[in-house]
DNA sequence: CCCACTAGGTTGGATTTTCCAACTAGCATG
DNA sequence: CATGCTAGTTGGAAAATCCAACCTAGTGGG
């Protein structure tokens, strides 16, 4: 009787990287342009320390690199990498299904443009087919 | 000087409801047809009083249905709501991305088929031109 | 010179969350 | 009557988070 089969798995390796509390959310400030500590602490209202132990393990895993904008003080800011610029698709998923089940009656918080000129509204669709992805449309290959 | 300037935002929405520990792995068991507790527990590892809090969640907003699948004694399953199902594009995702950036030699852990008889490879694209949504594509909209 | 201010952190200690193993209820089966 | 199954619940230890204050290394003002 093993009573532990833990599924070996993309989407729990994903979140063991990026998963964590506040991760996500000093992404998105990079991905928008805030590069400074300073910006993402006051965007994202993440404790200053915990800000810096998920910065270092990002940067640890190739999304970010941190690199100095000022001798003298030294005074460094948070880039992304192209890896971590892949991650884009997860947040604008994020943000596609927040805008779509918890906006309010004013609408989504924020809205966002594709270089298409079109407000984005962005799906998941099978590269294969081109279809958008359903949950009932998709089932696991046999190992 | 007001040092908190937290930005209202969709992806902070989402993640206040599915961004905890081990809540999407319990979606993803659901997705994968495991609707019982004791399945779950197994497949995520996850703590079994931190799931039963974390399905309560979800269930208290609408993302499932907790079912009487048995009288005498009294045993409940879950299911996946219409709501807890259009979270697919995001588990989708992640599984992408992890697929892509954090296999290793063998390839990824599991592979998935879409309705169309393809592998699943899914990218994010936008409704309007139906390009691949990029990091450098995306504009925040003016407020 | 002294003070305030900036910016990217660190630190100590309180609070909260998570984790874990053991236990429960209610019934079926041998 | 003992064992097993399943969906939890419980108590206490361990870990993570949170918070306010502090630090460093400079700049600009009075």
């Amino acid at each position: 009787m093993q009573s532990t089969d833990v599924r070996e798995c993309s989407i729990a390796r994903t979140l063991d990287l990026v998963g964590e509390r506040w991760t996500l959310l000093a992404l998105r400030e990079l991905f928008l342009g805030n590069h400074r500590f300073e910006a993402i602490v006051r965007h994202t209202g993440a404790p200053r320390d915990i800000l810096t132990t998920r910065l270092r393990k990002l940067e640890a895993h190739g999304l970010i690199a941190r690199s100095l904008y000022q001798e003298r003080p030294r005074r460094y800011e948070y880039r992304l990498t192209p890896l971590g610029e892949s991650l884009a698709p997860v947040l604008t998923v994020l943000r596609e299904w927040g805008d779509e089940h918890l906006a309010g009656p004013d609408g989504p918080p924020a809205t966002f443009t594709h270089s298409c000129g079109a407000k984005l509204e962005a799906h998941v669709t099978c590269r294969h087919c081109g279809e958008e992805v359903k949950a009932s449309a998709v089932r696991q290959a046999a190992p």
